[in-house]
DNA sequence: GATGAATGAGACTTCATTCAT
DNA sequence: GATGAATGAAGTCTCATTCAT
């Protein structure tokens, strides 16, 4: 039947709920085709291989957050605090009532070892992440410090979900959060010194 | 032939290398019965199921872990920074020389939809972490706040490891224990007031 | 979308390279496509299956044979000694440089028994040249014996391109000539008496 | 079931006639099971893909052609006819009643720009054949006519092969055999002068 | 206790073919 | 005339598990 079914974007949508729910081992080609609607066989005229799919599913995320999240942290018109209630905003809209955590961590995990190419990919998300934090943190913060700041709010967060998930408790992502914007005004030495 | 002398621990032991590397999907009988110096059958003499091996090897991790690290946290001859530099060390040994990370936080994230009773095992290892640093931040803080603080501590930790996994850089661990120490004596406020 | 401007020769053409390099299973619509720079689907515009293409191709072949090879037999302005010349000239320019061998006999071995259709087409081929080589020995030769002459100088030929194939060395087809030319004046009895 | 139901003999027996009949890429796993009474997946336990089990068909045959065949020519207590005649006795015995023509020629044509390891295996087994019947030219020529009366012999038979298994005739091996009887005598200059 | 042959389901992927546009 | 999305069967291969020996 050859009317058009769906489209790649759809493909990538359907693919990112259930490569974050179920891993990338473990989803197959017949998963992620149901998922679609279309027979396992007909995934191969969109990408050309699971690891494909995948990596487009990263790309695509990585490019909603760099317009939808990151992208505030270079508007002038903001304030760092603005800035980092958005961030908080949104992290908490996706991650507090999703059960799966963050995908860009859990294929990091377990693909690391087995699909470098994946890791490249990943790695290009959380150098923009931490980027865009370090501009905020900028705001009270010489650039180096902003960055150490930045790579630490990371690291909590990404902790964060973790735990988020191990404990089914939405209280660590919460105290994340709290910390991260408590880092911003942290004046004398805080952390690095 | 030669013949096979082999202990459910050295199952474990092996075992526990290749999920720690593969993952939980990415493994099979056959990688782990090959490390073992086994054939495939024969694990399962020792172990019912790929899933019980699994288990296995996370209690054992766990016990291990109670063994030499935390406990050290209810040992009263120590001082919380003597205690906090112990955690360090382990924790350091362990994780910077090791490209593959966290066994519990790998497993955690890959398989938490699918393995709910190998969550519940995760779970515990947590709790037992969670509870032993609490008594280290004690010594400076009322409980509650002291748990606060060590979930935070827990959280940067496997955080860190997770971004030392992207980045293959050793800064992140090493900047998460600078503010696991850090926070020992953070008086007035902190995080959480 | 530049305007495709093919026809059925051109696809043809395209398609046996694609087959004599490849096979008939090995070779897929796909790869024929490519070759001919449409489509797959635009592939059943011009040919019912992959089987009538195969066909079509080996018929194009066939012609092309008859018409500037095997013809030359039936002209009498022509020695035999000169029509001898021509077919080995004909022969080792198609074959000498090419690594692929011959498409009737490379096909007849892997087809015969998946695609009897298939396996009439590449005999008619042989019998046209068959009865080309048969003219040809009848200058010397009764005509009997001329045509087993001409068998045994295809089955030579055809065993010199296999080997050619297996060894990539000429020697095979030069020798099978070699000995092509002179069994034409072999009086006495020679291979049948 | 664990009893032993085949030997990897049994499977590369029953490969052998299934890869002659239907070729290397028209031939499945599944054939290649049934005709082992075994399930696909358990075929990997004795090769570790299709390829392999065709090298190991290929190396059989050659080896059993080895034993069987051409190590008569290395027997000093026979005659170069009386070698002949065995040779001629075995390949008419092999090829006049087997409608499939020759393995090693089939794959060769049909894998040799895919699968360039299969073409080794099957050169080796050409260097054998053409060798043998070196010694038995021997008997009447000197060692390099009788070694281009070695390969022409092959050039031959595999050319009468091929043929036969076109017109389904068997005439064509017959006059190859009678070819190469011939030529162990023909002194004076014959093909090679 | 250990083996390794066997299973059967299921993994990823390819492919000839169809057909609405 | 050409497309390319879609199919569905089939391809090679993997794997957790069983069990007679």
């Amino acid at each position: 039947m050859p009317v058009q079914k769906v489209t790649e974007k759809d493909i990538i949508k359907s693919a990112l709920l259930i490569f974050k729910a179920k891993g990338y081992h473990h989803t197959s080609m017949a998963d992620l085709a149901e998922a679609c609607g279309l027979m396992k066989g007909s995934m191969y005229h969109y990408f050309a291989s699971k690891e494909a799919l995948m990596i487009a599913v990263l790309e695509y995320l990585h490019q909603k957050y760099q317009d939808s999240v990151f992208a505030w942290a270079y508007q002038q018109d903001k304030t760092a605090e603005e800035k980092m209630a958005i961030f908080r905003a949104f992290s908490e809209e996706l991650f507090l009532h999703s059960p799966d955590g963050c995908l860009m961590g859990n294929i990091a995990l377990e693909v690391s070892n087995s699909h470098p190419e994946i890791i490249l990919v990943i790695r290009r998300f959380f150098d923009d992440w931490i980027a865009a934090l370090s501009v905020v943190y900028e705001a009270y913060n010489e650039p180096e410090k902003a960055r150490h700041l930045a790579k630490m709010a990371v690291t909590t967060i990404e902790g964060a979900i973790m735990l988020q998930k191990i404990y089914s408790d939405n209280e660590f992502l919460h105290n994340a959060h709290d910390f991260i914007e408590k880092q911003l005004h942290e004046k004398n030495f805080s952390v690095f010194n």
